[in-house]
DNA sequence: GTGTATATCTCGGGG
DNA sequence: CCCCGAGGTATACAC
């Protein structure tokens, strides 16, 4: 009889978590090489056919892995996980302490608040945070390299560019920058400046910015939230 | 009795990995707010203490999850992970379907091949294969804005800095430029350029590249690890 | 599919 | 401890 496969495609029963606790040693052969002496590991199969194996430390991050899509052949004491990118993961078994299976059923999946998407959300709804008298003119406003988050208008009928991010970096800067570097190709657009608009700043990104005429600006994201408006607080 | 704590310190006994398969709903409050309603779900919590909630799919990353240090306070139904950053993980147990401690030990850990800093080594040893008569003047060279990955003199007496990527994009340019234009404020290292070495560069970092006067380099990694050097194969 | 931006990124190194 | 850079980043989304 040939090897076991367990094709990566959901409706194949039993379609399942599967926990291996075994000492084993791994390969993995594809962007780069590495290689797992042998030790006693768990290897998690998930129902997608995704296989992760994980030491008893080390965060949520596996040792190895192997994403679906993927094919994952079983033989005597060597799986062999392939993926259509030619990457290999090879696991050689030589002791399998236990083995289960279990039926999870699907998940309903994770509700998340607090993402850069509702930052943009509070912001554009109140950019008086960000500077007095500033107006949104569009946001996601699309340049031929990407979008600027907020496109606003300023009292003095100065064009601001606004890049809003959960924390924000470097890249953020330059992110910033090549934004400005091409709406400063619309003399429509003129004048024209730049703020980063973020929950937290690092100090390298506030020199960077600093040093390009970039105006930084931290925002209280549970103030932004909770209060109705910056000018409605005014009375 | 109170509740059952379970410190995330080495050595405490059994410090060992336990799966718990259970119905549950999860709540995480820190850098952002994130709840998980009630479905069936692998609960990993490792010997250094740290917490995963896994689905039976969406690759190796948890739904949820409380990396080490912390400290799992175990109440009758409720468990609830908190760290020392105020960050707080509150899984509510419906119903445990199972529940095991695995022994595994001691991990020998990751051996990897391949990745940038071996490329760096590797291009230390041999800068000729990026230009005709290059000499590394330094490896990491310091600058306030981070290090350059080797700064080099040319046969001519330029000074060229070089910055090495497994993927040579956008950011690898945004980073040499701004090396560049600190380095450029030293006026012993000119004249002064740039070269952006990598086993592989996207066309658009190419063309970022040649509008700034950077060069590009595609070094052939196996060929690079494999030859003794340019400069013997010559003879 | 490529390109671009986000992430509770994770992880490791250096000050 | 924070800051920064690399990652087999993974992931979502637009073009």
């Amino acid at each position: 009889m040939g090897p076991l496969r367990r094709p990566a495609v959901r409706g194949y029963p039993p379609v399942t978590m599967r926990l291996v606790i075994a000492r084993c040693s791994v390969d993995y052969r594809g962007r780069l090489t590495a290689h797992l002496p042998t030790a006693t590991r768990l290897i998690m199969v998930k129902a997608d056919g995704c296989v992760a194996i994980h030491a008893d430390g080390g965060a949520y991050k596996p040792l190895n892995w192997m994403n679906a899509p993927n094919t994952l052949v079983e033989e005597e004491a060597r799986w062999v996980v392939t993926n259509p990118k030619g990457e290999e993961l090879t696991i050689q078994i030589e002791e399998v302490v236990s083995d289960r299976h279990f039926d999870l059923g699907p998940d309903p999946g994770l509700e998340k608040d607090g993402v850069e998407a509702h930052l943009q959300e509070l912001l554009a709804a109140k950019p008086e945070v960000l500077e007095e008298g500033l107006v949104v003119v569009r946001r996601e406003y699309p340049t031929d390299i990407g979008p600027v988050d907020l496109l606003c208008r300023s009292e003095d009928g100065d064009t601001v560019a606004v890049e809003i991010k959960r924390k924000g970096e470097m890249d953020g800067v330059e992110q910033l920058t090549r934004y400005l570097d091409r709406l400063g190709n619309d003399s429509r657009l003129h004048p024209l400046r730049g703020v980063l608009a973020a929950t937290i700043i690092a100090p390298q990104a506030k020199v960077l910015a600093a040093a390009r005429g970039i105006t930084c600006v931290e925002v209280d994201y549970e103030q932004l939230r909770g209060a109705p408006s910056n000018h409605l607080r005014l009375f």
